[in-house]
DNA sequence: TAAGTGTATTAATAATGATAGTACAGCTAG
DNA sequence: CTAGCTGTACTATCATTATTAATACACTTA
């Protein structure tokens, strides 16, 4: 279900935490479906429980997850609560990612239809 | 000149490589201006030489600076080369923070409005 | 020549990611 | 109620890496 690079320089639990939020963020895990047990994923994976149980609290500190104790972990419905903060992260990221493309030499056109592209696919 | 967060979980020398490649894509730094000296920079932060060396070995790696030795460090004027397996790495990136706006309740309008004004500024 | 520059190397320390093993408590199906 | 699943907590250990420290050497320029 997820893909993991052993040898890569960032976290393995890292890497889980953003592979997951990314299935969440796109709809792909919908909400209040539950996510593999702990020790189910480290198994699949071959890795230890203790990472995922990392990347596990990670999310639910991040708010995209929650959990209950004895039954699972669970996707999060998304709320309107405190995205401000994130939001104003995302959109300096967003910032800096359009001023390199244009730096690299990528037209305002271009990017322009790239983000058209963006905005109308995934539509909910 | 640069600000640096010690207590940051990111490396010293890559919050360099971030903040230097900031400053050259915004053209805050000219093309073959000079860097400042190893040793220089190291001093003004209370840090250690190599971190700078390290950092600006980085740098250099990703094409932003070049080096000689016995002289210093410069920024490397932009050229056309090697940028299409990073302007799609950009785009993917690009991707993933509109895809989390929407999630995060920001209307396809307001992002659009961000995206403008990013576009519209810092124009060269 | 002297002072500044980049670069290279080795060693030691500190922080952190990851593993291993164990234990405990809540939930649920039989 | 019991068995087996679930999450959670804790300790210990190992490996990797970021960082510092201390030198040393070569090139450049005044």
């Amino acid at each position: 279900m997820f893909e993991i690079d052993l040898r890569s320089r960032e976290p393995i639990y890292e890497q889980l935490v953003e592979k997951i939020k990314e299935l969440i963020i796109n709809n792909v895990l919908k909400p209040d479906e539950q996510l593999p047990a702990v020790r189910v994923l480290a198994s699949e994976l071959t890795i230890n429980p203790n990472t995922i149980q990392k990347a596990y609290r990670e999310l639910e500190h991040r708010g995209y997850i929650y959990s209950i104790p004895g039954k699972g972990n669970f996707v999060k419905p998304a709320g309107l609560e405190n995205n401000a903060a994130r939001l104003i992260d995302l959109s300096k990221e967003l910032k800096r990612t359009v001023s390199e493309m244009r730096y690299l030499g990528m037209t305002d056109q271009e990017i322009f239809a790239l983000i058209q592209t963006s905005l109308s696919q995934d539509r909910r």
